[in-house]
DNA sequence: GCCGGAATGAAATAATAATTCCAGTATTTC
DNA sequence: GAAATACTGGAATTATTATTTCATTCCGGC
């Protein structure tokens, strides 16, 4: 009953882990017993219910409870709450850092924070590009644009940056390319040059440019192969690219980053430039699909 | 209460999203708000309860339920299971890949070496501009552009990119704004509204465009402030600029990324946005249309 | 070999969460 | 424009799951 030197309860899962660690040596069997299982099946404790873990680790639910309490937890949900974030941890470590980093409080450190807040923000739409980006998609996409006799490039209003750069990336890899401006009033025409033998890309993120949806719309009903960089698989384009990317950049007071789509964007530059020059693309049909 | 034909129920993760794609345009409307979600927030859906989801959601737990059973399947319940299934193999995958990459790091897949190359290389400028930054000149970058009444904005080739984002930016924030293009060939003539009164960002690395560095040191003669962002203190731009960034870009395969370069042209713009709605940079509010 | 205290197992209970139901409201169809 | 149908919100109900309780067993000290 009295507190028997439970020290303070475990905040994360490296804590924990220490704690069971420290006290392996005095733990009565069977909660010795629970110990091993949950280093060992950390997933389990995680989606399990207190009876299915009990079964599988072969004890009683009481003494997973008991074992619970033993680290200084009031029962067998906060323990397992410990095992879920770590599991999603892995996602969640800016979002806390971003919420921190409010645009507005703080007048004297106010700039900088800003800057840390794109900064923060960049990285954190970096490393979820890494981890959720398509291999499979991205050599296909590759693949197609790389036959592709001229590449079109669609993209305005917050992607106009990135298919400016897209534009001056294939110059200079000397890759033929067009980029499909609304400015001029002149899309009609450039779009009508376009045939299945050439490739587009198209940048759209929500709110999407209603012209980019048509004329993306346009040249896919003409049978021209669209690859698309977008934000969800509910945008428009989703539906009708044959090849899209999915991207999910993080924003800071409002302003999304473009990090990772700047970075998708320049591999793909570079991956044609490449699988022109070692000929992977060039006349060759019938390579990977 | 007969089957409606539902066709098989999605047994991975996969499987389930491609089965709400495919089905989104038919969807109810709070049946398409928690699919919507649910591909959004996949962990919430892994760990919460059917309530909790609900409320974050912004439905009712019932709505859940619907949705679940529109799928296919009988319940949230196993609903749900799937979105376990999914972290606990993403999980396993990550750490696979993350092996992946540390050892084969010359003999792994091309094309996902090139996007791995630029998004270690975006994380590293990323990294050292977090180090380097010099608070002060921010601070003073945002007070000086905050007063401008105009801000001009010239970068060419590879910054332009910037440059047009810093347009959108700005415009966005309401903040007057012009960008100078080469296209045109009506640069001498915007350049010749510029005053003391208003301010320039020119962004420009080695190798600098000379049409760029002639605009600038025109208006630096004729008193208009300028902020400059550029690679070195060898830069034309360094000497007869009053505030200069320093900005080390790293690169892979001979492109320089534009990440940190983003990110402070973001902040700048944010800044820039902040300081005039607080009052900050003097009493020009009206400047901005 | 017996006693006291901790540890354990098993079932009862309390809490929580999923599901169903129904009334009211939109939306479609004829 | 009316009837039928589908959708939605909210509360009631049912199911599931965590926790508590208590009788029993185990184990070290006398």
């Amino acid at each position: 009953m009295s507190e028997t030197a439970v020290a303070e309860l475990p905040r994360d899962f490296d804590e924990l882990r220490a704690s069971i660690l420290a006290q392996r040596e005095s733990l009565p069997k069977r909660i010795a017993q629970i110990a091993a299982y949950a280093l060992d099946n950390p997933d389990e404790i995680a989606f399990g219910t207190a009876a299915s873990i009990a079964v599988s680790a072969g004890v009683q639910p009481s003494t997973l409870i008991r074992f619970a309490q033993h680290l200084g937890f009031d029962g067998f949900t906060s323990l397992q709450g410990v095992f879920r974030a770590r599991l999603r941890e892995r996602n969640s470590s800016y979002e806390e850092r971003l919420n921190t980093l409010r645009v507005g409080n703080g007048a004297a450190a106010g700039n900088h924070r800003i800057l840390d807040g794109f900064l923060t923000a960049s990285r954190k739409s970096l490393d979820v590009m890494s981890r959720t980006i398509d291999e499979a998609t991205l050599d296909r996409a590759i693949d197609v644009l790389a036959r592709a006799e001229t590449i079109y490039i669609l993209a305005r209003r917050r992607s106009y940056p990135v298919a400016s750069y897209l534009a001056y990336a294939l110059g200079k890899l000397e890759v033929r390319n067009q980029m499909i401006e609304s400015a001029a009033g002149l899309d009609p025409e450039m779009i009508s040059f376009a045939t299945p033998k050439d490739a587009v890309i198209v940048i759209s993120f929500s709110p999407y440019a209603p012209a980019t949806i048509e004329d993306a719309r346009g040249l896919s009903e003409r049978g021209v192969p669209l690859v698309a960089i977008t934000d969800s698989a509910f945008s428009p384009l989703a539906s009708f690219a044959k090849l899209w990317f999915e991207v999910a950049e993080a924003d800071f007071g409002g302003f999304r980053t473009l990090a990772s789509t700047m970075a998708l964007s320049m591999a793909l530059a570079v991956g044609i430039g490449e699988a022109r020059r070692t000929g992977r693309g060039k006349g060759r049909r019938g390579g990977a699909i």
